[in-house]
RNA sequence: GGGCCGGUAGAUCAGCUCGGUAGAUCGCCUCGCUUGCAACGAGGAGGCCUCGGGUUCAAAUCCCGACCGGUCCA
């Protein structure tokens, strides 16, 4: 794409602009990259390594000298008098994207829709300055002096039919902000001719240089990849990302950019750690800094002999050195990490054990082992409030979450500590087992890292005398290369059909509306289409609709699925007689439908609670529903209590009673942004200009397709079945609700009540109380039994019997066991349909979880559980002659 | 999403290869020593070996499954 580019320049570029600018074309005789500047003599471009390094460190570069928040209030006033609106940021934590869990760059807010041409910008032409991460360079943060986890991409975009695409105009946008704006000389400015590609997209671009440092690339996005093809858009895009960051460094020549980018919170960071503002270390890393590409973490093998040769071509004292630059390594990297954090999760990320928020376990982490290595009294959540005080003028926003974010990283210190702790432990053993003479092999090791997170370096710092290999962490990638190569992707089946208009549908205005009549549009192998339908396709994690379509023929609907902009009907039956341009009518399936609906309110009203009770972290992370159960994944950092548990429980129940209408609207999108704001999106991206929105009063708002209740108080009552972790940070909640949850209720009366009767209970309160009896009668003629073994004094032995018989004499399990005696082994399968009791007992599932903590097993077993314990009470009482 | 490790006394763990009476340390309780505490000495309590199934004369131990933790990689 680059060569092809540069081989037409005058297609693919604005160059009258340029030229009308002054700039001439070169080629750089080292890279060969074609490349723009106003020097004809110029023989190198502007790339750090092709003209030997960064110029602009400790030189006055500019006439503007910004700090970070200075840059967006030039950069948006200069932009918003040239015609552009500045928009809000979008969150970091891109969920409207389904191929990355962080937004990774500003033109990611626009990915897949906008960029498209499915779905309107906020604005056209717009600027935004959006918090991205990427976590791809995380070892080189805080060494190099420009590496970031988290940083700040402004955007200037355009999403505009091929003929309005003025190049020119965009072009000279830009270059009058690097002159006007940041106030740079002409001649240190340097276009380079570059292709970028990202999300998908790509096209050619122009990036800006000057004195070696990439200020920013002005991408003009012609075409989107969809597996291997090339797809032209329908529309043009133009893609300028521009680091905020850069020009605060560039315009400040530091030796580092962390300094004009986090001031308030380098200044406090280096108090605490004891570094002068102008002392020794500080000259040591600013000296260091030119050097410090060459400890590229990827690139570099042997890191050890790289930092010598660093060492000895300074002339200095190499522990010196390493000292000086990793206390500034780790501060650079701790002011970093939070301000990530603190992006992220305000957002509604969190650390976890996988997926995504791997990485910002990873970073927290990592900023603690500098804070502990270092000894320094720094906690990560004081460095993320000054963050975002700091920020208040471009992001109010983030001082409102910070409490949370507090809460949230608390929790992962705790993990963190806990973890550490274990770690030393396994260690402190090892090393036992190494003075008893066993060895540490290589294979130990990454075992102990790869299922423990063990490093090399903590047994190392622990006193084990061994040898690191320097592609230590080759290894483990190798380790992995092995066994995750499974084949996984099973690509879905597209049916072949013919060119239709978009389906009509049916099923928003009521869900009880089951009843309709469409046309044909075409016949297929066991498939019918129509122009319109009230079958409603799988999507959104609700299931699809069953039911019948009649035409010359009763025929069922089996499945009923989306694909692309039609809806498809999966049919059986006997076809004869169909065909496409007949009028046929359909019949929804009542009863499924219904429990669908209660199902997919009951989801909403509990992602409304869930969030109300635990906190604003609380996002969807994945959804089912049904007709058997409703199930909800919440972001969440901790298991929940049962009390929190029996809260969400009453207060959806309260919702319930409280008989709430549920809004449907179609709104406009902005509109509905606007209003509700991106919490709309918990299910994900939606495409299209006008959204269906769900709304249950101010509990819950939600961009959503399903067919829903049209009042809280028909989902009858909710049950909530269970909840597990699925992953750190991640908790499924399983519910019942309606029809389902009434069945429930049966079921676990039958039960309850089969129990208590082999029980001879009338009270089912009185169940837990004689659940602990027996349960403590029971151990105490174990022991008792195992005891008697061993003492072989007679007297002794006697004794022990009395004092047991003392203790159990009034234990009100005898009851249960006299019982159990006279009944005789009870049978399972006629207790279990017996329903012997016939009683209103509020929580029966209640009740028997709770006998089920006492006999610790899974709730099935009960009945089996209480049997196998009376028959050993039988026995044991026999023998002592009771 | 994939891989790996683990679940035994209140806590931290040993025992598991190679099946046969469940252990250590800390903590706890009682007594002694001491003005008192700590330390020390003596004694003691505390285990459905996560749950379920299988193999076996016999399972903490072997096999299968479930549940719950942890960790690494993408």
């Amino acid at each position: 794409m680059k060569d092809q580019a540069s081989a037409d320049p005058d297609r693919f570029y604005p160059t009258e602009k340029m030229r009308e600018i002054g700039l001439l074309r070169s080629k750089c005789v080292k890279c060969g990259t074609s490349f723009w500047s106003v020097d004809p003599d110029r023989s190198v471009c502007g790339e750090p390594a092709c003209i030997g390094g960064y110029q602009f460190i400790g030189e006055k570069n500019c006439t503007h000298v910004m700090d970070f928040i200075g840059v967006w209030k030039r950069f948006s006033d200069l932009f918003e008098k040239r015609g552009y609106t500045p928009i809000k940021r979008y969150p970091s934590i891109s969920r409207w994207n389904p191929t990355s869990d962080f937004t990774l760059a500003s033109i990611t807010d626009f990915q897949p829709y906008v960029v498209r041409g499915a779905v309107k910008p906020p604005a056209n032409p717009l600027v935004v300055p959006q918090t991205c991460m990427r976590f791809n360079d995380v070892d080189n943060v805080g060494i190099t002096g420009r590496h970031n986890t988290g940083f700040i991409m402004i955007g200037q975009h355009a999403f505009v039919p091929e003929e309005e695409f003025d190049q020119a105009r965009y072009f000279d946008d830009i270059h009058a902000w690097m002159i006007e704006g940041m106030g740079l000389p002409l001649e240190d400015i340097v276009y380079h001719e570059d292709a970028w590609a990202g999300g998908g997209n790509f096209g050619c671009s122009l990036e800006f240089f000057s004195k070696g440092l990439e200020i920013g690339n002005q991408v003009y996005t012609m075409y989107e990849r969809e597996a291997d093809e090339l797809k032209g858009l329908d529309i043009r895009v133009l893609d300028m990302g521009m680091g905020q960051e850069r020009p605060a460094w560039f315009s400040h020549g530091t030796p580092t950019s962390y300094e004009p980018n986090f001031p308030t919170v380098m200044k406090r960071l280096f108090n605490i750690a004891g570094i002068q503002a102008n002392g020794e270390e500080k000259d040591m890393m600013a000296a260091f800094l030119p050097y410090s590409g060459l400890l590229n973490m990827e690139e570099v093998d042997d890191i050890g002999s790289v930092w010598t040769d660093i060492a000895t071509r300074m002339g200095v004292d190499l522990p010196l050195l390493k000292k000086s630059v990793l206390s500034h390594a780790g501060l650079y990297s701790i002011a970093d990490h939070s301000r990530t954090l603190l992006f992220a999760l305000g957002d509604g990320g969190l650390p976890s054990n996988s997926g995504g928020g791997y990485n910002l376990r990873l970073i927290y982490r990592r900023a603690m082992d500098f804070i502990q290595a270092n000894g320094w009294d720094i906690d990560i959540g004081d460095v993320c409030h000054w963050h975002a005080q700091y920020l208040v003028p471009q992001y109010p926003e983030m001082l409102g979450s910070i409490n949370e974010v507090r809460q949230i990283l608390e929790h992962e210190r705790e993990k963190y500590f806990s973890n550490k702790e274990k770690a030393t432990s396994t260690v402190r053993r090892l090393i036992k087992k190494e003075e008893g003479g066993g060895k540490i092999t290589m294979g130990d090791m990454l075992k102990l890292y790869d299922s423990q997170g063990i490093t090399p370096d903590l047994l190392r710092t622990s006193g084990l005398d061994l040898e690191v290999p320097p592609d230590f962490f080759k290894r483990v990638t190798e380790l992995h290369e092995n066994s995750g190569a499974k084949a996984q992707t099973v690509k879905e089946l597209k049916i072949e059909l013919g060119e239709h208009p978009e389906t009509g549908i049916l099923y928003f205005d009521n869900y009880l509306d089951l009843e309709f009549r469409a046309n044909v549009l075409e016949v297929s192998d066991g498939h019918v289409l129509l122009d319109s339908t009230a079958f409603y396709p799988t999507s959104g994690g609700q299931l699809h609709d069953t039911g019948t379509l009649v035409g010359p023929t009763t025929i069922e609907v089996v499945e009923v699925f989306k694909q692309d902009h039609l809806i498809v009907h999966r049919v059986s039956g006997d076809m004869t007689g169909w065909a496409a341009g007949m009028e046929v009518s359909g019949y929804v399936n009542e009863g499924r439908r219904r429990q669908l609906a209660q199902h997919h309110t009951s989801t909403h009203m509990i992602n409304g609670v869930a969030r109300r009770v635990l906190g604003n972290h609380i996002w969807q992370a994945g959804a089912e529903k049904t007709e058997e159960k409703g199930r909800l994944d919440i972001t969440h950092y901790k298991t929940l209590t049962a009390d929190e548990l029996d809260q969400i429980e009453r207060e959806v129940n309260d919702i319930v009673t409280a008989s709430i209408p549920v809004e449907s609207m179609l709104l406009p999108r902005d509109e509905a942004e606007n209003r509700f704001g991106f919490r709309l999106y918990q299910g994900g991206a939606v495409p299209g200009e006008t959204l269906r929105v769900i709304r249950i009063d101010d509990l819950d708002t939600e961009a959503c397709g399903g067919t829903h209740l049209r009042n809280t108080s028909e989902a009858g009552r909710i049950t909530i079945t269970g909840v597990k972790k699925i992953q750190d940070g991640i908790l499924r909640l399983e519910y019942v609700a309606g029809e389902r949850a009434l069945e429930m209720y049966h079921t676990d009366l039958k039960d309850l009540t089969g129990l208590m009767e082999v029980m001879g209970l009338e009270e089912s309160g009185a169940i837990l109380k004689a659940g602990e009896s027996i349960f403590s009668m029971w151990k105490k003629l174990r022991k008792y039994r195992s005891k008697a073994k061993k003492i072989k004094d007679v007297e002794r032995s006697a004794e022990a019997r009395e004092e047991l018989l003392g203790s159990i004499s009034s234990s009100p399990a005898l009851r249960y066991v006299k019982r159990f005696k006279e009944m005789g082994k009870p049978d399972e399968v006629a207790i279990a349909g017996s329903g012997a009791i016939d009683v209103d007992i509020a929580r029966p599932n209640q009740h028997l979880s709770d006998l089920s903590v006492v006999f610790s097993v899974q709730r099935t077993q009960l009945l089996r559980t209480y049997i196998r314990f009376m028959n050993d009470l039988v026995e044991w009482t026999d023998e002592l002659g009771r």
